[in-house]
DNA sequence: ATTGATAATGAAAACCATTTTCAATAAGGT
DNA sequence: ACCTTATTGAAAATGGTTTTCATTATCAAT
């Protein structure tokens, strides 16, 4: 399996070497399914991969991220939050429901037809406008979560 | 004006003072158009008022979030983006653009007729499903400006 | 106006997530 | 196996933001 990966692949068609700490990390990427920090990946990470150092996640995450393997989230609770990109994870598209009090994140995959209809739109109508090269979008909902109820 | 603030009555209901700093910080938001750091602020603040520390800007800026006055975005570029609530600043509402290159902001206030719509209906769909409350909504484009020219 | 309780402030230090430095190590083409 | 060079870990540095604490300012009550 040390050569299948669609990610690996990637890597190394642009010059990288696939190790076996980007190995780790990904994989703990996608056997998760909530959003983990750069400190949560090293502590999973720490039980079978004690010699993977903090530094490593991080610079890990960076490659990752530029080269469209995951996704860094700065939801405002301190650390930023990654995930795999939809095109290299096993969740469908979504988007994220934060709550203020605990920072709980929920994903959602609902109303998605009314998004895409919405999106098609306005990022056509924004590019144009605008000049801009839409890459990505981000929809983000904040309040309160169940359990901390409401106010 | 001293006592005439919309926003001034807020805090003051609120039992929190009505001091000098907080004034000039809420002046200077008002009367730019463009997202500032807290650092932005407190260079604007330097000329006319030395006095203010990097400290009170922070301080005065998480007040203001917490009752809804001031907006705070953490876009990724380091520091915090704050700019005054619709209800409280002079710009209607509006969503942004974020160049990946640059950083540079665009406020747009387009296709709002579109976003409503969906947003509506999300909105309340995932209320119910989630039993979430949700107080806020946060919708970004990211990708490239016309400066940085596309890739 | 003055007073008094206490909220707000500035300066400096602390915090803490993330980056950088640098010498040692490992990946992978040959 | 070898060699080039990307990658790594540990420790130090960075830099935005927060905390501490003694001082000052606000404003309700007088």
């Amino acid at each position: 399996m040390r050569h299948g990966h669609k990610w690996g692949n990637k890597l190394r068609g642009c010059g990288f070497r696939l190790t076996i700490g980007r190995e780790a990390i990904v994989d703990i990427l996608s056997h998760t399914n909530s959003h983990m920090s750069a400190e949560d990946i090293f502590f999973a990470l720490h039980a079978d991969s004690p010699n993977i150092g903090l530094t490593t996640v991080y610079r890990t995450l960076e490659l990752l991220e530029k080269n469209g393997i995951v996704s860094k989230y700065e939801f405002g609770h301190g650390r930023a939050k990654f995930e795999l990109t939809e095109a290299y994870g096993n969740k469908p598209h979504h988007h994220h429901l934060i709550c203020r009090k605990c920072g709980t994140i929920i994903d959602y995959s609902d109303f998605m037809e009314d998004e895409l209809a919405y999106l098609k739109k306005t990022e056509a109508g924004l590019g144009k406008k605008y000049k801009f090269t839409i890459h990505q979008h981000s929809i983000s909902f904040f309040g309160i979560c169940e359990k901390c109820g409401a106010s």
